[in-house]
RNA sequence: GGCGGCAUAGCCAAGUGGUAAGGCAUGGGUCUGCAAAACCCUGAUUCCCCGGUUCGAAUCCGGGUGCCGCCUCCA
């Protein structure tokens, strides 16, 4: 089975050519770390991270590295206005990240470059970069050639004329040309800087990527990643800094996810309507807010709402309550059903279309409606008289299998089951046999007080908390 | 000025030539001591509008309307 993926650079959902049989190398750019992040940075982090599931379960040996931008404009001015220095703002945003990123299940990439740690790589691109002609210094600053790379314009489709025409290229005295960017700026008294053969300074925002992605995952690697606003500039830099230098394509396929959006408008740091990860998940549960993202087609932007994501936790806990109630019954019951084939071929035939709709481009909207089917499959097969513990089983394997790639976790976490609650569970059992359901119905408020819900199914009392 | 995206039921949303997935919500029913969970039924003769191509279009082509994004830091 071949997976196909929408690439960017060709406009076109295309088949996925590893260059390592069996491996992938994927990059993904992470954030500038001067907060915490919200939820359009979140975003690319979930979306890729099941993507990079998707790959190592149907495995792939996936090679995931993803940066941090600890060094930036932005940095400095934070750690301004908190009174403290670059290194201890950074690192208490990317402890924040990994904390926030971790609520919403994203497993850690194998590596997390910083820009502080990748120093003597990205002054020696540059170096490279200025021997090769492709850059230059100007007044302590050093800039990238743009128009002697040839194919400057490619992932975004655009021309370099057309791109002065819009007039919004900032004209830096320095630069020879206005659309050279920066690789190397000059530091000013007092900023934080590293030494180099053109002064105190520190990188400019592109270079990192291309410097990072050479050191850890070579000159070409399989899939580049990120936010859709990436695309122009900074992808482009990217590919025009490391095609310069390397004389390869630095990427074979560029995946790029759709923007959140707050009443229709893209979400973001500058424009100030943006959610925090850390804010929303005390008033939802971070898996929901994951169910939400995955829940969506990548590529499509999302509009993001309290009333989305309460709709969003009625859906999980469809799948989440079926789940347990297949795994409620199979601890209940060794009762031998009849048709297991039928069934069994049933819930195969839903876990085929789920995987057929991740090897779609990763169209997890669709592959969650497989879920649901299987779902419905099911509670139909719960309404059986009889059940077999093979078709439990594989039930319950096939959802989790589906929902590890998806990222949520089905099975109900452990609790200690509390010896009063099962006393009272007891007393209402025997209220009911007594035909005393006001006793029964008292305990059973009394304890959704508490969080505890309970169920008489066919095969006795059960509870779990809400 | 250049490049691009979107418009599908009350809401969210998939589907890009073969006769409208899935979820949420609503209403009715079954089951239950009552609930919960679940199941069944219920909803777009139709996919922004107007033309065209085709045996056949939500899907392709032309035109129009509305919304959004990138071209500046942004995931």
């Amino acid at each position: 089975m071949t997976i196909k993926l929408y690439n960017t650079l060709t406009r076109q959902k295309e088949t996925f050519e590893p260059i390592e049989e069996g491996k992938v190398k994927m990059y993904v750019c992470g954030p500038t770390v001067y907060n915490y992040i919200h939820i359009g940075n979140a975003r690319p982090a979930v979306v890729f991270d099941m993507v990079r599931r998707f790959f190592e379960y149907r495995g792939f040996d996936v090679k995931y590295v993803s940066n941090f931008t600890d060094v930036d404009d932005k940095i400095i001015k934070a750690a301004e206005e908190m009174g403290e220095d670059v290194t201890a703002v950074a690192e208490k945003f990317i402890q924040a990240y990994h904390e926030d990123t971790g609520a919403l299940g994203v497993k850690k990439a194998d590596e997390h470059p910083r820009v502080m740690d990748t120093m003597p790589e990205i002054i020696e691109f540059v170096e490279k970069l200025e021997e090769k002609g492709y850059a230059y210094e100007s007044g302590g600053d050093v800039y990238f050639r743009t128009r002697k790379f040839k194919g400057y314009g490619k992932l975004s489709h655009q021309s370099v004329d057309d791109l002065q025409l819009g007039a919004r290229i900032e004209v830096g005295e320095k630069k020879e040309d206005p659309l050279d960017f920066v690789l190397w700026k000059s530091a000013k008294p007092g900023e934080i800087s590293w030494d180099s053969k053109w002064g105190k300074g520190r990188p400019g925002w592109h270079i990192e990527c291309s410097a990072m992605v050479k050191k850890y995952l070579g000159d070409t690697i399989d899939i580049h990643a990120g936010g859709q606003d990436l695309s122009f500039p900074h992808h482009e830099n990217e590919i025009a800094q490391s095609e310069a230098l390397n004389e390869k394509k630095m990427a074979n396929y560029w995946i790029h996810n759709g923007y959140i959006n707050i009443d229709n408008e893209k979400m973001s740091k500058s424009l100030g309507n943006f959610i925090l990860v850390h804010d929303i998940i005390k008033k939802f549960d971070p898996e929901v807010v994951r169910f939400f993202i995955v829940n969506n087609h990548y590529r499509s932007p999302i509009n993001f709402s309290d009333s989305q994501l309460a709709s969003a936790k009625s859906s999980l806990d469809r799948i989440k309550t079926t789940y347990q109630n297949v795994e409620y019954r199979l601890s209940e019951t060794a009762d031998l059903g009849e048709d297991q084939e039928k069934w069994t071929k049933e819930v195969d035939a839903h876990h085929d279309e789920f995987n057929r709709e991740m090897e779609d481009d990763f169209n997890s909207a669709n592959a969650v409606a497989a879920m649901f089917n299987l779902v419905k499959t099911a509670n139909l097969y719960l309404r059986e008289k009889h059940t077999s513990e093979v078709v439990l089983s594989h039930i319950l394997k096939t959802l989790e299998k589906m929902a590890y790639v998806i990222g949520v976790v089905l099975k109900e976490t452990a609790e200690m089951v509390d010896e009063e609650i099962d006393a009272l569970i007891q007393e209402r059992i025997d209220a009911r046999k007594n035909r005393d359901f006001a006793r029964a119905d008292e305990i059973r408020d009394d304890l959704k007080e508490k969080g505890i819900i309970l169920e008489d199914t066919a095969q006795g009392t059960r509870w779990k908390r809400v």
